[in-house]
DNA sequence: ACACAACTAGACCACCCTGGTCGACTCCAA
DNA sequence: TTGGAGTCGACCAGGGTGGTCTAGTTGTGT
């Protein structure tokens, strides 16, 4: 318990910097821990590129572990306000949500790339680091991205005449396979900086045909 | 000239040996290179994991990179022989044609699953290592892939409504999606182990409702 | 003017792991 | 018996690790 309060206090030191100062540091940080996992990532390359010296990280944080956890809870925090809890649930539509979901998320990774990259590194790392707690806390915002990609959705939309929980994956797989290209296309661009509209047309171009192709035909002169 | 002739006489001891310690060397540093990339795989593992003493290493390879420029070659022999090569560039579906792809990458991974895993390190690792001349067999590669995905398909068979590059695209992402989901389904198993027919099955499913969906539909009675 | 605390940088530490070498040893054919 | 191919792992110098600590600066209250 003592022991948890100075940790506290050691991370209000880092929380009371003014935010630039922090954002630079988080960035850093959340680029290397990204780029090379939590065991290879290298606490002299963070404050290289945070241009700090390397007792300030230790002084905010005391151990890399540490850093790593803030992270992670920080990339929860971040995920689960600027994405998840701005997603309609009620929608029913399949591909009005999913394309909600990917305007969302892509608005939310172009406010901050480098913290999508760092949850797919630890959604991913079978964490041996980590607190139970904050354990607990991954599961349950991989539980609500599930639920919001998948519950609610209105299934008597999709055509008659196939299974239409098949409908349904090709659906996402088809929307999902677009934006996996899309961001291909783009890479090593700024996505902050990248004008979207055009690739939202096409993007209304290929859902067109989905609902052409999946969905029950409405009139049928 | 003369290191080069040195070179092959010293790979030429590698090739000399018994197959099977060939091949328990190969995996090891295969694992090894696609867990890690070239920089941080550590030839300390790979002879742990083969089974051999340190000296062997270097006395097969004398350098860390000879040994990667071999895997390199080595996987593209294997990849185009035992997949890209087995390909009927002929079938003009493009539902048939991936479906043959797909088929025939799955058997070929079935047969050294690590092959495809470190030619997807190395296809992405802006390669700082390697000779030119085994950069451009990598890019003759990726040539010869992505024509045997785009090239000679038949775009009328598509429904008339719809932009038949989009529907191209839609069908391939589709494909792609289920053959993602069904690896990510079955991680941790060795693929050679599997039985594959109920997969299959439900991937047939799949693809009827393509060809329900996205094709002329032939008799309109 | 002074004291004292908060803040800051980076030299430094002991340790670990790296790619690669080398000498000792085994085995077998001549 | 000799010599060379094959084999091993201790060993090397070097570099990188997470983390500490000292020396110095800045800011603030008195």
């Amino acid at each position: 318990m003592c022991v948890k309060e100075e940790v506290d206090i050691i991370i209000a030191r880092f929380e009371s910097l003014e935010e630039s100062k922090q954002h630079k540091i988080r960035q850093a940080a959340l680029e290397e821990f990204a780029a090379h996992g939590y065991e290879k990532a290298s606490t002299n390359r963070i404050v290289k590129a945070a241009g700090i010296g390397k007792g300030m990280l230790f002084y905010y944080f005391t151990r890399k572990q540490e850093l790593y956890e803030y992270l992670v809870k920080y990339s929860l925090e971040f995920i689960q306000s600027q994405y998840l809890d701005k997603v309609d649930a009620g929608e029913p539509d399949l591909i009005e949500r999913l394309t909600q979901l990917a305007r969302l998320k892509m608005e939310a990774q172009a406010e901050n790339e480098e913290v999508f990259k760092f949850s797919a590194v630890f959604l991913q790392e079978g964490e041996p680091h980590l607190p139970k707690e904050l354990a607990a806390d991954i599961e349950n915002m991989k539980q609500a991205g599930y639920k919001l990609m998948y519950e609610g959705i209105d299934r008597s939309r999709f055509r008659k005449d196939a299974d239409p929980e098949k409908v349904f994956h090709l659906i996402r797989w088809s929307i999902d396979g677009y934006q996996q290209e899309l961001l291909a296309r783009l890479t090593g661009q700024k996505l902050a900086e990248i004008d979207f509209a055009p690739y939202w047309q096409e993007f209304y171009g290929y859902l067109a045909i989905l609902k052409k192709s999946f969905y029950e035909t409405e009139e049928e002169s």
